[in-house]
DNA sequence: CGGATTTGGTGTAAAAACAACAATAAGCCC
DNA sequence: GGGCTTATTGTTGTTTTTACACCAAATCCG
């Protein structure tokens, strides 16, 4: 212990709270600790910062080892420095939450070996470390963000239906099933926008009427940025 | 420089960005550096954060060695964690902001020994690491800050008048003089929030029809907050 | 003392945004 | 074709936002 103990004199690590979507439910993908402190918990992937490595970097190192996923949506959110959130020594840790479309997540090595799951937010336990209050900043985080930027589209597919949208807002915000967003006003707002493209494709396989399929459309959003306009939902 | 290489191996520290509000504008507290590196060159006051030191708590004796202030608006804005970022070694330095009542500022002895002096946002020249950054990013975030949570009266007196407090919004905002804020619909706004209590004093020893001056009444506005209310202008 | 100067304080009307609400359409399944 | 499921669309009343101009109260100065 006291090896691990001057080892850890005083560091600093990176924590990523990955939020994915998926059966119209809001997801977070945590890992089992394999080693002590903690062993056998829940906790978020994180890992110190190499010494000659930006904190940006280390947050996309994480991730990609874990997912093999590179350039998605990454936004640091807080630093957790209390002085005994760490049971072996001084360490700091940068909270960064990512958004990443899940279908598109693939297991890694890294996932197998710490035994990755996605998890629903309402079924988070108890988690290693200060995880729990990490992972809720980061969820109030997201739930800001989604409401004034268009960070959403992150976690849908390319082409996605305006229900789909819709239910993603509402599970990110955690409205009530029935008492969540009218279904009319949501599309005449989201649609006023002009940042959605629609597809020439329709839904496919389901058994019922297929919905259109929308795209968001960047650099309509970029230029209209650019010329001062603010999303806001 | 090797030995200051080797204690820098790996540190963290805290930066301030202490604003103040005097003559209707918005300031920031800047100290002028007395050593190497960027000897003479103004920067964010800041310090290493001690082993067995919260980074909060950091913060806050930062601010009360150059101020003498205790208790003010404090919150944590970023990490910025650039390899490079320090010219003698990996130094990541966690940005706060802290909003002070200028009047209340007291010279201490630490800022004699700084040189520590308001600046104004607009003059404010090319300071040292990467503060220039930190300062712009930390701005960005009172900007969004002030439109989101009562957060302005603190910068103010105790007692105020709306016009001082409509002064401080396009300050802070950055808001053109002449296309600033309507003064009807702004006092209508603020006073609609209903956590303005009206003083029974005036304002004193101005040359021209003196002002009613209003208080910030926090327990009504956590009430509201409770209640489910957001502060928004 | 009276007029000039300066800032404080107030209301209304038009436009825009928001909230509440339900019926028809399009595909699949049998 | 009938039943099932989800998709799609408009209107109306209410609230919020914006734009806009005049009188009031105090000091200053002649």
């Amino acid at each position: 212990m006291s090896e691990v103990e001057s080892f850890f004199k005083s560091a600093f690590s990176v924590d990523n709270v990955i939020f994915g979507f998926d059966g119209g439910e809001l997801k977070v993908l945590l890992i089992q600790r394999g080693a002590a402190p903690f062993r056998g918990k829940w906790a978020l992937p994180g890992d110190l910062v190499y010494p000659n490595e930006d904190l940006d970097t280390a947050a996309e190192r994480v991730l990609e080892q874990l997912t093999g996923l590179r350039g998605v949506y990454l936004e640091q959110v807080r630093t957790f420095g209390a002085v005994d959130r760490h049971p072996l020594g001084r360490v700091i840790t940068v909270a960064y939450f990512s958004l990443i479309k899940i279908s598109d997540f693939t297991l890694t090595p890294a996932s197998f070996a710490q035994s990755a799951r996605w998890h629903t937010i309402s079924e988070v336990g108890e988690l290693a470390f200060d995880h729990n209050e990490i992972l809720d900043i980061c969820l109030q985080r997201l739930q800001r963000k989604v409401r004034n930027a268009p960070v959403g589209f992150e976690l849908l597919p390319e082409k996605f239906t305006l229900t789909e949208l819709q239910q993603l807002y509402e599970s990110v915000l955690n409205l009530p099933k029935n008492k969540g967003l009218d279904k009319r006003n949501f599309r005449k707002k989201i649609l006023s926008m002009n940042v959605l493209v629609e597809c020439a494709e329709m839904q496919e396989g389901v058994a019922h009427r297929p919905a259109k399929l929308y795209q968001f459309d960047r650099e309509r959003y970029d230029q209209f940025v650019a010329e001062g306009y603010s999303f806001d939902i």
